[in-house]
DNA sequence: AACTATTTATAAGA
DNA sequence: TTCTTATAAATAGTT
């Protein structure tokens, strides 16, 4: 898949075989996410690189997938399958993400429905132009819209991490609009 | 990749779907072979289709790799009342919402830029069409980056659930703890 | 289950 | 390291 054909055998150069471990663990993990989403499938990926580090994804949850699968499939180690604490705040977080989600997914829908009166390159009439140049100010609008729910899951999650709320500024400047 | 290009959503058709998760499953698993051997690392995936069946992968095994897992990361069934105790984890997140913010704000501005060629209302050739054409296409492109990055993020959080994660986000690699 | 037209992933290169 | 780009590989729709 790539400027040259290679073996499926280890990867000699360590340097080399670093970056093909992260660009493949990054394809992995991506099909992974795919494959949850179009079929609405449950998976848990767990990898430890050359380095042994380890690196995990799971939909809805490594740990949800995993004890669900030793549940039914009892495994010789003393494992207790005991699902994870509970995260209330994380909970929410996930919550308000989703949503933003859906509404950036509705957001591009509507761009492809107005790219659709462009594609046809017969748009001559004034009317038609004032229409289109609505079509753009929606996207337009929506984009803010979309701005600003980020924001405010950003703004979650550094409440979040700190119960005790203290907004730091440091990191970067953020503004309110 | 294929045919014809679909959306990352919900197979509707449920003989579809279920063709879809067999060729996918496959191709997931495929790489995931690859994987391991490329790069000498350990890899195990679970997945239940939507007819909620196992399936599974492991290289050297499902079990070892996850045993190796849940021994490194003791269970957190019973945690010390504390949210989110992993704040490095929570930096990574907010790093990583911070690139996406910029990357929206980015979008918006080019955004308003094209919306001046709009607002002259006097788009009458054809070439001037096609370059609008162009613009708006490279609004959506920008639209459906952001989705995706957003998509990553979403699932960083959900992965930020567990003490050990190691997924990065973007396209530009990110190391961790 | 095969077959391709296409899209997507990625090995090298910059 | 991060970004291109030429090419290999995966796969959606079809037969």
């Amino acid at each position: 898949m790539g400027r040259r054909k290679i073996e499926i055998e280890i990867v000699k150069d360590p340097n080399t075989r670093q970056v093909t471990f992260s660009k493949r663990r990054t394809g992995l993990f991506k099909k992974a996410n795919e494959l949850s989403i179009l079929c609405g499938a449950e998976v848990a990926i767990v990898v430890f690189s050359p380095g042994n580090k380890p690196y995990s994804f799971g939909h809805p949850g490594v740990d949800v997938v995993a004890a669900k699968y030793l549940q039914q499939d009892p495994e010789p180690s003393d494992s207790q399958g005991e699902p994870f604490s509970d995260a209330s705040n994380m909970d929410n977080l996930n919550l308000e993400l989703a949503e933003v989600l859906a509404e950036i997914r509705e957001g591009e829908k509507q761009a492809k429905t107005y790219d659709e009166i462009l594609k046809q390159n017969d748009v001559t009439t004034l009317s038609e132009l004032e229409e289109l140049r609505d079509s753009y100010k929606g996207l337009q609008d929506w984009v803010k819209l979309c701005l600003s729910d980020i924001e405010i899951s950003e703004y979650m999650m550094l409440l979040a991490k700190e119960p005790v709320v203290g907004v730091k500024a440091t990191k970067k400047n953020r503004r309110r609009n």
